[in-house]
RNA sequence: CGGGGCGUGGCGCAGCCUGGUAGCGCGCUUGUUUUGGGUACAAGAGGCCCCCGGUUCGAAUCCGGGCGCCCCGACCA
């Protein structure tokens, strides 16, 4: 993409109504406008961040089996008074009307839903274990909006639902995506940490909150170093790396358990603050037995199924990644979630041969790079580069492009390197 | 939902107390200049001063009511 042609209204100065990092350097990159209190437009900038953390959660939810399907945001009351939850829900739930009087609602998850779909055309045990999850908004009317899209009153939300036959079916399930979350949060670029947690309005009696460490945190966090060893995508099996993820200390603070925090060694105790990404829960037959879905058995008796949610916050994570990575100049992008893998500074713009360089890059290097092709000073071109935090920048200028070389920056951790055109290229795209 | 604050060109702010020509910096446009870390100069464009009502000869400014947004707390993906 040229930026010279493009929506990327960068600002030089911090918007007032921003008090934290990643709410600042959202609006600063051109990432996101705020339409109404909680309530944002993603850019184009920033659309392409969400689609890239959609894109890793769609790949590792397939991974594990399960399907994706796309589930309305307008709901009918109905559905949510067959569960109880439409009078139980309260305010938080925004509540509409329309032409005929009829009560409908913006969605702010879908228990009720995807249990009525399920209803609907799952007949017998034999069609089960099924896994669902759509990537869709939902609307929560948060008392007080704050902190950007770290919570919004809407908001893109995976969220996925599991029905098994039995307990230690839906088990497993839980155990399935608590790995799939882990490697999710590792591609994205992110360390995540599974605590135990409260079930909340959802309901149910096994959960756990994924946290990612910023400074920033809401929550205050306690775990043992031992989690910084695991690694997920090397997990030997389902049941060992659960088994290794829950016998492991971490804790929020609300669940912090002195006793058994005393008894880590001192060496591997880690205290810092973190911000909740997801969610999982375990909630057995809540709303298959509220709704009435049954399915039937082997021997002819109707089964209620077990079930269980698994919630990612996809907006949430663009936010939440931003306040792990960043630093006085701007957004400090991971490579698996950065709008742009590089940006193309061209220095001057209209010298021949520089022009030619930048050109045949931008062309190699096709959507996912961004051709700052401004008639803009140098200063400015690498001040709202790193701004925008790609991970990769290659400076191309007059000075190198007589002997075919360009700088290449490394975002993340400041190093330059003199090369030629072919080995910086090599380099972005290894 | 309790407490506090703020609404003035795109952004950041001053002016309001003490009513009388709407101002500054950044950004934007044009020209010159500069050319590897937000260059300098010059000339421009751009405002229902959040809305409604009141007081007044006269309201951005004073008074009343509304709306919007932010921050702290309780609550939450």
């Amino acid at each position: 993409m040229r930026l010279s042609q493009s929506l990327i209204p960068t600002l030089k100065e911090t918007p007032a109504d921003a008090q934290i990092a990643s709410h600042r350097l959202m609006l600063r990159a051109g990432l996101v406008r705020q339409m109404a209190s909680g309530i944002y437009a993603w850019l184009p900038a920033g659309l392409r961040v969400l689609n890239k953390i959609s894109a890793i959660v769609r790949e590792e939810q397939a991974a594990a089996g399960a399907q994706e399907l796309l589930m309305p945001t307008i709901q009918s009351a109905d559905l949510w008074r067959e569960s109880g939850r439409y009078e139980a829900y309260g305010k938080e739930m925004l509540r509409i009307t329309d032409r005929h009087e009829r009560d409908l609602l913006y969605g702010p998850t879908n228990e009720e839903m995807i249990t009525a779909i399920m209803r609907e055309s799952v007949k017998s045990y034999r069609e089960l274990p099924q896994n669902l999850y759509h990537i869709q908004w939902k609307f929560r009317d948060e008392v007080r909006p704050r902190f950007g899209v770290l919570r919004g009153r809407e908001f893109l939300m995976k969220d996925g639902y599991g029905f098994d036959l039995d307990y230690a079916g839906a088990l497993l399930t839980y155990k399935k995506m608590m790995l799939a979350y882990m490697r999710t949060f590792q591609r994205i670029g992110i360390t995540a940490i599974p605590m135990r947690a409260d079930t909340g309005q959802i309901g149910g009696d096994l959960s756990h909150e994924f946290h990612i460490l910023a400074p920033t945190g809401e929550s205050g966090v306690f775990y043992d170093a031992a989690f910084e060893a695991g690694d997920p995508s090397a997990a030997a099996s389902v049941e060992a790396f659960y088994e290794q993820m829950t016998t492991i200390y971490a804790a929020t603070d609300e669940k912090h358990d002195l006793a058994a925090w005393e008894k880590i060694p001192a060496e591997r105790k880690r205290e810092g603050r973190g911000i909740e990404v997801g969610q999982i829960f375990y909630f057995g037959k809540k709303y298959s037995e509220s709704m009435n879905f049954t399915v039937t058995g082997q021997d002819g008796t109707k089964i209620f199924p077990e079930m269980g949610s698994y919630g990612i916050g996809v907006s949430r994570l663009a936010g939440a990644i931003i306040e792990a990575c960043h630093d006085e100049a701007g957004i400090i992008w991971p490579d698996a979630i950065a709008p742009f893998r590089a940006a193309i500074l061209n220095l001057r713009q209209g010298d021949a041969a520089t022009d030619k360089i930048c050109g045949d890059l931008h062309e190699k290097l096709g959507q996912d790079c961004l051709y700052d092709d401004r008639e803009e000073r140098a200063g400015a071109k690498f001040a709202e580069a790193d701004l925008m935090g790609h991970p990769w920048q290659i400076i191309a200028g007059p000075r190198g492009a007589a002997n075919g070389q360009v700088e290449l920056k490394r975002r993340a951790t400041g190093e330059r390197f003199e090369l030629s055109v072919a080995d910086a290229l090599a380099k972005v795209l290894s």
